[in-house]
DNA sequence: TAGTGGTCTAGACCACTTC
DNA sequence: AAGTGGTCTAGACCACTAT
């Protein structure tokens, strides 16, 4: 790890690994955490690709020289946050966005009548433009400054569901705007821009339908939608995208588990 | 634990802990979950009150003959689910489910305009009659066998926000209708039926306000509602309450986070 | 049979809380 | 200073997967 030898106690390591060598100014940092991070940024970096297989705990634990415990523990929580996938037998494995149980982590409309299923999208218009206050504000940018907005229609099984406006820093996404974009967009901002979402909070509202969502959603104005006001974030904590969804309830719904 | 002796390998305790005696036809059950199971059913029946102080890792060790390793481990188990508190220095307490953070598990409706709050509730009508069809098949009855129907408003900072439905198995919640009826009811659940309850699945849905909705919660027939169908489910994963709430979602949000 | 993650143990020390 | 949970290490064995 960071340490220049293997000290077999812990007060030892302690006292190698915190970086600032001042304890009280920057709390403690457990060890794990240190070897998370580090195997995050390795990750990002690209030297394991999505799908690929990591070193073993042991040699994980020889290479940074802490414990295979440790390692263990650091690959616990990566596993927790969909950054790796770990098999028992086989291995531990970067994460591809594109598996089902991280596909629906983001994605909770389900069709009344059926199994879930990834929707297909058909983008609507997607263009840059300066921010309002309001999005400003939650995407923690200077009101005024630049975004890309994205409107986009997703089905599932050949029924239009979801109506929704995507917001995106232009300083982390440049021109995205202009590319051809695919059915899941944060796989994309993943591989092409950097940035990888970990987690999205959400505000559900019940609303009207307006005349326009009406025209999109082939529902009359007035009929009841579903609205979600989503924040995307970064393992880090960042508000990256806002999106808002307007979604059919009367033939889908919204899933959700508290635990 | 279930050992008679403090085998120092592994292998022994698996062999003594195995109570079927035949690994294969059970699958693996873990020590760990062996503990955790064990401290749960101690915590039900009431070995140490809510809000108590749990023996130490180490007396809970030494007491089920395994490691404190392995306590640790159940006791993880136990606080992601809620069963206990533990805090550096103090100790590990048995959840009180009064507690902020235990009350918001399962209330997830917000004022637009500030913090959360716990709701009170207002008891509408409270009977017991036989089962619907689509109640009995959601909660794993038979129908038109026994159930508690109580339907209340809630209300936060003296504005009414929901107007919901509780079905409930009477065989579990025997003459429920008969008593008064607290603000928090899971609390109610725990300590007077002996079922606790650690998860919820919950499906959303906007509609309109039927007249009837619109009486109980000042509101315009027709305008939006957020429907919010839950089935509560015991530390087992049975099914035994189902709840119904409409929610006025003009000044109120539902929060939800996705990670 | 070899290699991986998963479990279990034993013991040390650290950080936090209370006395 | 004593007691608690939290971290870290070291080493063994178990369960699962692939060869």
């Amino acid at each position: 790890m960071l340490r220049t030898n293997q000290p077999r106690r812990a007060q030892a390591a302690r006292a190698a690994v915190d970086s600032s060598g001042d304890t009280h100014t920057v709390g403690f940092h457990p060890l794990y955490r240190q070897v998370r991070d580090a195997l995050i940024k390795r990750i990002i970096e690209g030297e394991w690709q999505p799908g690929a297989l990591l070193p073993s705990e042991t040699e994980l634990a020889v290479d940074m020289s802490v414990s295979q415990g440790t390692v263990r523990k650091a690959l616990g929580e990566l596993e927790r946050d969909n950054f790796v996938i770990r098999r028992q037998g086989k291995g531990t494995f970067v994460a591809r966005h594109d598996e089902a149980r991280i596909l629906f982590q983001f994605f909770r409309i389900v069709p009344d009548d059926s199994e879930s299923e990834f929707p297909k999208g058909r983008i609507v218009s997607a263009t840059a433009k300066p921010a309002t206050v309001e999005d400003a504000n939650v995407l923690g940018i200077r009101t005024g400054s630049r975004v890309a907005v994205i409107e986009r229609l997703r089905s599932v099984g050949g029924r239009t569901c979801i109506f929704e406006q995507i917001v995106l820093p232009y300083a982390l996404f440049p021109k995205i705007e202009k590319r051809k974009l695919p059915n899941n967009l944060y796989q994309l901002y993943r591989s092409d821009f950097g940035v990888t979402i970990v987690r999205a909070q959400e505000q559900l509202k019940a609303v009207l339908a307006t005349a326009r969502d009406g025209r999109f959603l082939d529902v009359k104005p007035g009929a009841p939608l579903l609205s979600i006001d989503r924040i995307a974030l970064t393992a880090d904590g960042r508000p990256v995208e806002r999106r808002i969804s307007m979604c059919r309830t009367d033939i889908f719904h919204y899933f959700t588990e508290l635990k």
